[in-house]
DNA sequence: CGGTGGTCAGACAACGCTGTCATGCCCGCA
DNA sequence: TGCGGGCATGACAGCGTTGTCTGACCACCG
């Protein structure tokens, strides 16, 4: 910029001016400008302006691992919200870990980044203290953290699961079992104490087979094959998530049991799996959409009370819920 | 750093020093400091070390849509050998547009991040002139780009298409479809080329049965209707990526057409469709990873000729692509 | 006891930009 | 003619760090 303004014969400040559109630059002179910025290739070092002005125009998005898709559907739904309102995203994983998950987000909070949205690892809020002192809005999505209150995005894990019994109760099932991820995770448990819940409430009978994570297709396979024989054998299955649904639908096809299903997340191919999978949709990308708005909405300046944000869920009947006769191919 | 430099009674270099580990600091003086770091809270500005500093530990990815299994596997790849590196990853997506793509990549460069990975949009290497003036690194995935040679990580597209050819004229097919991408795309083209150059030296019947995108399940539908019907009808079909394989085996259950069918992209469930889709796999996480390194050797000084990587793809046989008697379910 | 060298610490400028305030000029009006 | 006011421009400081250089102090040596 130095360099611009002596070649035009001008101050810095007359070129910052050209730069930043400013008024009060005769237009001569900003043409004069214009020209020596043009020869010379010069561009405005973002850093050195954002510093001057203490924002960084930079939202940072920390999940579990980018690959899975219900992370990379959100962090396509908040990169997007973040580039409308000309923002940059910084995408970080924390594989799960919540001291990785921590160092992360203490990395962004030096770093300035103006907001953070983060699927969190675990409920201690390891963090609080760094965000809190460094007044950087953070907005939880998928699973809440105890602590200071934020704001927080959830998807309704209980409304998901009875709905799925419901349809398979309907569907005359009435020895379900469910697969749910590791009890570390909230939400594994809310599934969880939700498909228990809906149950009893429904009158099913009780000592429910229950199997949690963490999952592997060979741990699925043993379940299902110790209760789908025996006394009172299973006729249906829930899956608490995209992968445990993935490894039942392997596992149901290896033993050639004529189970039901129906698995929590929807995943691209599930309408062409043979029988298609009946699934409960979350809509990942809408609440990648909801969490960077409501992080927008801070960073404009909204004050009020932190607030829970539940997203409905949405159960798309395939065939893999009704009662079945034949194996799952 | 001045109010901890006036509490602990030193000047804000000691302080500085201090933060960076820096020798020539008395252990009790260091202690005192720390100290009233960890009473004040204080957290060093990234911003600011790092314009003093000319780099900013922060790469950038650009891609067409991060939603896009392939992207998203790219991506999470990239952002670990950025994480292991200590750096940040900026993510971006220029959702197929030239021009948004130039957008973007320009203000990364005014952000000064230290290199660019980027998925091309066009061959038109619209940035050149800036990324050239800014000598920001930047290496090409999946697609190359005409000008400055640059770092290219490509895919064996020819090789690719080649395998899934072959497999399916040694299961007796002779009568072969093939659905590419907008042709506007390198790949698109490419796997086309492959596919009647293979053809002409297998010795195939001419007359190639060629439909290029952009694709709609309904274009796919109709072209398929009309290729299997009347004389010399197609007995095969292969597909030109994930998102065509996807609206082939769509319409193919919809016509009950019995065809065999070799996808280009592997995807999740390949395995788990009835019959299994055999595919032709590129390895999106190697790319990224390949694109990273090659990104952060050039960080590190390497001054070589730019070079152009490709990686071979690997044909993944499942059920599809033999000879059927049965229409796709 | 003066000189030498090492250790610890601070002053200062600089990174590249922008906000604030000051300055100079010209115009129009009384 | 003198003066107020608007417009175009510039000087300067400061954003929060770190690199460089200088200086104070002490120990040790001949």
């Amino acid at each position: 910029m130095a360099d611009v303004a002596t070649e035009a014969h001008v101050s810095v400040k007359t070129v910052s001016r050209v730069v930043n559109h400013e008024p009060g630059v005769r237009p001569d002179t900003a043409e004069r400008v214009r020209a020596v910025i043009e020869r010379l290739g010069f561009r405005r070092h973002d850093g050195a302006r954002l510093m001057r002005q203490g924002r960084t125009f930079t939202i940072a998005l920390v999940v579990e691992d980018l690959a899975n898709p219900f992370y990379s559907q959100v962090s396509a739904a908040v990169e997007r919200e973040a580039r409308i309102r000309q923002h940059q995203l910084i995408t970080a994983s924390a594989e799960g870990s919540p001291s990785r998950e921590r160092a992360v987000i203490e990395a962004l909070v030096d770093r300035r980044v103006d907001g953070i949205v983060v699927v969190p690892a675990d409920e201690s809020a390891s963090s609080d203290a760094v965000l809190e002192a460094s007044h950087t809005p953070i907005v939880y999505m998928d699973r809440p953290v105890r602590g200071t209150p934020r704001d927080t995005i959830l998807s309704d894990n209980h409304g998901g699961i009875r709905s799925a019994v419901e349809h398979l109760v309907a569907h005359g099932h009435r020895n379900i079992a469910f697969f749910g991820d590791d009890p570390a995770f909230w939400t594994a448990r809310q599934r969880r104490d939700a498909f228990i819940a809906t149950q009893q409430s429904l009158g099913l009978p009780a000592s429910p087979r229950v199997s949690m994570g963490p999952h592997s297709p060979s741990s699925v396979n043993d379940a299902l094959r110790q209760w789908a024989s025996g006394p009172e054998p299973i006729t249906a299955v829930i899956t608490g998530n995209n992968r445990i649904t993935l490894a039942a639908l392997l596992a149901l096809r290896e033993l050639r049991l004529p189970l039901s299903l129906v698995g929590y997340d929807d995943f691209e191919l599930a309408a062409l799996i043979d029988p298609p999978v009946t699934v409960v949709h979350q809509d990942p990308a809408a609440m990648g959409q909801k969490a960077a708005q409501q992080l927008f909405a801070r960073l404009l300046g909204d004050e009020s009370q932190a607030q829970t944000v539940v997203m409905p869920t949405r159960l798309i009947v395939r065939a893999s819920g009704v009662r079945r006769g034949s194996p799952i191919r």
